[in-house]
DNA sequence: CTATCTTCCTGACTATGTCAGGTAAAACGA
DNA sequence: TCGTTTTACCTGACATAGTCAGGAAGATAG
C-alpha cells in the first residue's frame, strides 16, 4: 500500500508543477495583454515576466496561439461561474424581468470589467487564432448557459435569444468601445432588458415592480 | 497667365501622382487585410501587392500606422457616403419608424459589407493606434450623421441615441462573429428597429404600416 | 541644359516567433 | 544511496517583420 502511494504521488508532484508554471505563465499573459493590448503579446516579455527566456516558455505551451487558447478557455470558464449565480443574486425570485435584468447586468460586468478579455472571447482579434475544440467546447457551455438564463427569464424562442444576445453585446461593446470604465451605457442595461422583454414576452411585462438590481463585481 | 497655368499644372502632376499612389498603397492594404485579417498586414506583403519594396512604401507614408489611419479616415469616410442615401431611400417617406428601419438596414449593411472595415471603425484590434485628428473628426462626423438619422426618426434624447446604437452595434458585431455571409440577424433588423421605437418613441409607432425595407448594398 | 525633387533601390538594424541542441536539476526506481 | 530518466531551463540560431540610412536613376522645374 505504502509503496503504491508514494508512486501516485511522486506523479502527481510533477504534474502538479507542471500545471502551476503553466497557470503562472498564462497569468502573466493576462497581466501583459492588459498593459499592451491582446495582439501586443511577446513571448520574450511573457518569459521575462515569469522568469525564463522566451524559448522556454516552449516547453510549456506548443505556441503562442497555444498560449491564447488557453486564455480563451480560462476567459469562458470564468463565464461560466460568473454567471452561474445568476439565480441566486435574484434572491431566489421567480419574476422572469427581474431574471433578466440581474442577467444582463451580470454579463454586462463580466464583459467590461476586463476589456481584453471580451476582445479575445467576443471578437476576432488574432489573425489566425482559432480555439481548439477542447476551448471551444467551453464556449459552447457557457453559451448554452447564456440561453438557459435567458430561458429562466422567459425567451424561448431563438430568434428572442438571438436579439437578447444582440442587444447585450451592443451594450457592452459600446460600453467598452466608447466609455471604458464609465457608465454611460450601464445606466441603460435595465431599460435595455425591458425593451427586450417588452418585445418577445410582453406578457411577463405585466404588473411588473423593479427591484434593486445591482450585483456584485466579483464571481 | 500661360506661365503660372504652366507652374500650377505642373505642380499638379506630381501631388497627382503621389497621391494616386498612395490611393493604389492604401486600397492594396485593404485587400490585404482582408485576406490576412488586419493585424496580419505586412509592409513586405504590401510593398510587394504595388510593386515596390517594402522600404519605398515609406516614402509615402510614415509608418504602419500612418497607413491604417489613412485606412480608418477611408472607412469613415464611406460609411459617410453610404449613410447619406438615407432619405432618398425611404422614397421621402415622411414615417419616423420607416426612416429607423431603413437606416438600420443601412447601417448593417454598411458594417456587414467589410467585416474587416467594422473591425477597424469599431473596434481596437490593433495595439497602439490611434486615429490622428484629422481621421478622427471624420469619425465624430459620421458619428453626428447617426444622430441625425436618428433624430429625423424620431429619436433626440440622448439615452435613446445610445440604446439605438447599442442595439445596431449589437446586430451587426452578432451576425458578423457568429454568422459571417449569413442572415441570422439580418432577419431581426426590422424587428429590433420597432423594438427601439416603442421603447423611445412609442407614439410614432401608432398605426405604422411596415413597408419593404430592403436597401440597396453599394452607395 | 542644369539643378532640384521624387521614386525607387540596397543594406542594415532591432524586435519577434520559434526551432535545435545541450546541461543541470529534479524526480523516480531499485 | 546511487544510477537512470525526465524535466526545466539555457544558448545559439534562423526567418520574418517594422523601420532607418544612404544613394542612384528618373521626373520635373527653371
Amino acid at each position: 500500500m505504502s509503496g503504491k502511494t508514494n508512486a501516485v504521488s511522486v506523479l502527481d508532484r510533477r504534474a502538479t508543477r507542471r500545471a502551476a508554471s503553466r497557470a503562472e505563465i498564462v497569468e502573466a499573459a493576462w497581466l501583459l495583454v492588459r498593459e499592451q493590448g491582446l495582439a501586443g503579446l511577446s513571448m520574450r516579455d511573457l518569459g521575462d515576466r515569469v522568469g525564463m527566456r522566451a524559448q522556454s516558455v516552449y516547453s510549456y505551451f506548443d505556441s503562442k496561439d497555444d498560449i491564447y487558447d488557453a486564455m480563451f478557455r480560462q476567459g469562458y470558464e470564468e463565464q461560466l461561474a460568473w454567471m452561474a449565480d445568476d439565480e441566486g443574486a435574484a434572491g431566489g425570485s421567480e419574476d422572469p424581468a427581474t431574471r433578466l435584468r440581474v442577467m444582463a447586468h451580470r454579463f454586462f460586468a463580466f464583459c467590461t470589467s476586463d476589456p481584453v478579455r471580451y476582445q479575445l472571447l467576443f471578437q476576432r482579434t488574432i489573425p489566425g487564432f482559432e480555439p481548439s475544440s477542447a476551448s471551444y467546447a467551453v464556449a459552447l457551455a457557457a453559451l448554452e448557459q447564456m440561453h438557459a438564463g435567458f430561458a429562466r427569464a422567459g425567451i424561448t424562442d431563438p430568434d428572442a435569444a438571438d436579439l437578447a444576445t444582440a442587444v447585450l453585446t451592443g451594450l457592452t461593446s459600446q460600453q467598452i468601445a466608447n466609455d471604458p470604465g464609465g457608465m454611460r451605457w450601464e445606466r441603460l442595461v435595465d431599460r435595455a432588458g425591458t425593451m427586450l422583454l417588452r418585445e418577445v414576452a410582453p406578457h411577463l411585462l405585466a404588473k411588473t415592480r423593479k427591484p434593486t438590481t445591482r450585483v456584485r463585481r466579483t464571481p
